[in-house]
DNA sequence: AAAGCGCACAACCGCACGATA
DNA sequence: TTATCGTGCGGTTGTGCGCTT
């Protein structure tokens, strides 16, 4: 049974609004309020909008206090810090930016932050329609379904077995960008300088640090939230941005190059010793929050929580979903979900003086690693 | 000069969810 | 209990502008 539409289509005007409606709209609301009801609200004054097209102009340019113009390098941080934790949930994070909508800064990461971090340009509108998708392109159809169609309408989409949203994988490249990942695990070639570079890579902080630099966080994010943000580390140093964008600029290309061909290439993501269970993803309690808060590098809260309803999100457990499908019937690892076409991969193998960086990157991971890490060899593996 | 292209931003679309009758 | 409605959200598309070729 399908649902009514909101409106009238055929009646209803689109298109960019004119001073004359803004104007109409702004003075209504400023005298009357919205009523409750928005639906009802375009036909009270006149216009011919749809109720949701009057909510979104109102909530995203007509309402006091809406900043508009470049983002300060401090917003960056929040915007980038809390896509790393809590993936695409842009109403969330607009809650933690005063002045600024949602739709701002999904636009604004969408054309402008995602490439500075990522250094990867988005195919253009043209090129999407007449090419696959770059990932799946690049990893043989196994990395991730992203473009236009693949992944639309809700957020919870499921993912396939062997499809990994272009979010999740967002922030794993993210995150392992921040981290120095790839500097220190990406190529087992040169151990020292990939020491060094882990080493030089920012660290990230517990909860803490964020909230002191940003007040408004505290309170109001919703449980989820909150307990996604105290699990996942920010970026510690908040003072080192300038650092942080160079890092990403020079490890951009190459961050690129290892992910594409080393995913293309049967990529070996080496499962750790002993099996990989999928443990149930959860929330965070209040209780563990503060547990965690105590400890240097706030842990992860798969590591040992992982009770109760709830979760990360689709975005965590697409992730876990991903990672389970592609690995979970190795090294003597449970079998289930009937993936038994996944082809044997070589004995885990950390690089020289890398077990220990890794074991702490992993504990403090809550992109599936908890179960014991996962590791993104540099080397293609056929 | 003009066509092609990329980018940024505004707006739309469809789905999920909660409230309510 | 179920159908309907309104709202909120995230993903996608439309469009105008500026730059490049």
């Amino acid at each position: 049974m399908g649902r009514a539409p909101c409106c009238d289509k055929a009646s209803v005007k689109k298109g960019p609004w004119s001073p004359v409606e803004d104007a109409k709209l702004k003075a209504y609301i400023e005298e009357h309020g919205t009523g409750g009801n928005w639906i009802a609200l375009p036909q009270k004054i006149g216009l011919k909008r749809c109720g949701k097209s009057c909510r979104l102009r109102w909530l995203n340019y007509l309402r006091p206090n809406i900043k508009h113009g470049d983002f300060t390098e401090e917003e960056e941080h929040i915007i980038c810090s809390l896509y790393i934790s809590i993936g695409s949930r842009w109403s969330i994070i607009a809650a933690q930016l005063p002045g600024r909508t949602d739709n701002d800064i999904k636009n604004y990461w969408n054309t402008k932050l995602k490439k500075k971090l990522l250094g990867k340009r988005a195919p253009s509108r043209r090129a999407r329609a007449n090419q696959a998708d770059p990932y799946l392109a690049a990893t043989d159809g196994n990395m991730c379904g992203t473009s236009g169609g693949v992944n639309t309408g809700s957020s919870a989409t499921a993912a396939t077995p062997q499809a990994l949203s272009a979010s999740a994988l967002e922030r794993i490249q993210l995150h392992m960008r921040l981290q120095g990942l790839y500097g220190a695990f990406g190529c087992a070639t040169d151990n020292a300088a990939a020491a060094a570079a882990a080493a030089a890579a920012p660290q990230w902080p517990k909860l803490e640090t964020l909230l002191q630099t940003n007040k408004p966080l505290q309170g109001s994010l919703p449980t989820d939230a909150v307990a996604t943000t105290v699990s996942v580390q920010q970026p510690q140093r908040l003072v080192d941005r300038s650092g942080l964008a160079a890092s990403a600029g020079e490890a951009a290309g190459e961050t690129e190059h290892q992910l594409n061909s080393s995913s293309a290439a049967g990529a070996t993501y080496m499962a750790p010793p002993g099996s990989f269970e999928r443990p149930k993803l959860g929330f965070h309690s209040p209780s563990s929050e503060a547990e965690t808060a105590s400890a240097d590098m706030a842990p992860c809260p798969m590591v040992g929580v992982y009770g109760g309803g709830g979760g990360f999100g689709p975005h965590h457990d697409e992730l876990y979903d991903f990672l389970y499908s592609k690995y979970g019937s190795l090294g003597g690892g449970v079998a289930q979900g009937g993936h038994t076409h996944i082809p044997p991969l070589p004995e885990l193998q950390y690089p020289d003086g890398a077990d220990e960086k890794f074991s702490t990157w992993a504990a403090s991971c809550d992109y599936g690693a908890a179960a014991g890490g996962h590791q993104l060899q540099g080397e293609p593996h056929q």
